[in-house]
Order: structure tokens, then sequence, then C-alpha cells
DNA sequence: TATAAACCCTGTAGCAACTACAGGGTCAAG
DNA sequence: CTTGACCCTGTAGTTGCTACAGGGTTTATA
């Protein structure tokens, strides 16, 4: 037992998760990421807990998610008062809006690299890549 | 022969990428859209290829891209005095990132996917979705 | 062909999501 | 017990839009 919590400052928070200091607090100004514990002197300490929602929101929005579409997505797991049929609502329209990225995603994928592999066969690269997405 | 080219109004433009007509004359300013002729009273006359750039802007905003990121794409494509080298190694490095993105994406979309089937299945959902991205 | 509705122009101001100070307090290593 | 690195709050700046305001243009229609 006598398991202790390991407990991060901000700045180091904000190296282990890649996310800004500064925009840690402002999450929690947001709503985003929930207050932690202070200090006798008032310094804010982050533990595990904290570091696993400010990974999920900084790969979320590099994914293009909004923070009101984050802060939904968060909504569905911690255990808010949210019917099961409300929950699978909310699930299908993300899931509808998250396949429609991975197909653009794919799509993007697969021109930049037949320009790579026109680039290797040294052809002259026509780079096509608008026509990607306008289809 | 005379083939007219079809021209738009920036509202047309607006409403055939669905590009709010404000934020198509911000992409201009940025020098991310090219400057559409005028008309004799001065307004923007768009055609075809503004339109497939608008998309191509709208759908990588969507994505996650920055609008430099989006610059950087572009210029693969716009003949722009680049060796094949350098079209190769950014493509290189874009392609990169859109394989993280699809992978972190698929993650998102079986974890949402696994909670609908939760929540079809009647069963208490746990909703375990920050895990998806922390790992 | 007059005239009104619907649109466009530029410039500027507001919003979201950060990011970066300023001016001062806290903490821990030596 | 000091000194340097960090933290606090608040505010101001940046990016990427978005929405006016005050006026000109275009076009449908009477």
């Amino acid at each position: 037992m006598n398991s202790k919590i390991r407990s991060y400052s901000r700045a180091q928070a904000a190296k282990v998760t890649n996310v800004n200091a500064e925009t840690i607090r402002y999450y929690e100004t947001c709503g985003l990421l929930q207050p932690p514990a202070r200090s006798a002197g008032g310094q804010r300490i982050y533990i595990e807990e904290h570091l696993q929602r400010l990974i999920f929101i900084r790969r979320s929005r590099e994914l293009g998610f909004t923070l009101k579409e984050i802060k939904d997505l968060i909504s569905l797991s911690d255990g808010s008062d949210r019917s099961c049929s409300q929950v699978r609502d909310l699930s299908v329209v993300h899931l509808r809006g998250i396949k429609a990225k991975i197909r653009d995603l794919k799509k993007m994928e697969k021109t930049l690299a037949d320009m790579i592999k026109q680039c290797d066969a040294n052809t002259t690269p026509t780079c096509p890549i608008i026509g990607a997405l306008t289809s």
C-alpha cells in the first residue's frame, strides 16, 4: 500500500503533455480541465488524470475538433447524468464526422504518397493536390 | 468553340463551396486565394479554379491544418519554382502528420463505435473515450 | 426606365482559441 | 537565507475567422 500519487507543477504538466503552460490555465477557465488542488502558497498541483485529459484535448484539437465538441466528447465519459440514448445519439453524430475526416485524410495521404513516388521516379511533378479534396 | 467560362459572385461562390462570403475575402488578403478579376463596378468575379481552391482550404481546415500549412500544401501544386527534392521533402513531412491523424481518428472511431454498441446492448455505458487518445 | 431589393465594396470591430507579457508571490537548491 | 526558476492573476496580442457600418452596384420588376 502507501502508493503515493505522482503530482506535477504546471511547467511539468506542460512538458509531459506537450500543451503550452498558459494554455493549460486557459482550459481550466473554459471548464475543459477540472481545477486541480493547490499548494499552501496557491500553486496548482496536477495529477495523472489532468495529464490524460490534456493529451486528449491536444490530440483532438490537432484533429480539428472545437473546444465545444471536445467538451461534448469528454462529457460522454465523465459520468454526467446522461441517458444511454443521449450518449448513443451524440456518439453517432461524432462518429459520422470522424468517418468523413478519415476519408478526406486518406485522399490527401494517397495524393502525397503518389507525389513522393513521382519525385522518386524523377518525373516532372505535376502535384495535383488540390484535386484531392475537391471531388 | 465559344465555350463560356462560368463565373460566380462572392455569394454564389460562398454557397457552392460552403465557405462564408467574408471568409473568402479574408483568404484573398492572406494570399491563400489568388485575387479574382473584377467587374467594371469593382465586384469580384470568381471562376471554377477559385471554387476548387476554396473547397480544398475548407476541407483542410476541417482536418486541423493551419492556413500556413495549407499554403504550403497548395504551393506543391501551383507550379512554384520548387525543386523535385523540395517537393518530396515537404510531402514526406506532411504525409507523416496525415498518417498520425488517421491513426488518432481511427482510435476515436473505434471508441465511439464500441460505445454505440454498448448503448445498443443496453449495458451501462462506461464511455472510456479519454483513454482512446492518451496511450 | 425608375426604383427597390439584393448584393457588393472597404474598413473596422468582435469572437474563439490560444500565447505572451507585466508585476508580483512561492519554492527549493545550494 | 538568498537567488533563480517557477507560479500567480490579469491583460493584451495573434490567428482565423465572422459580423457589422456606411456606402456603391446590379438586377428584377413594375
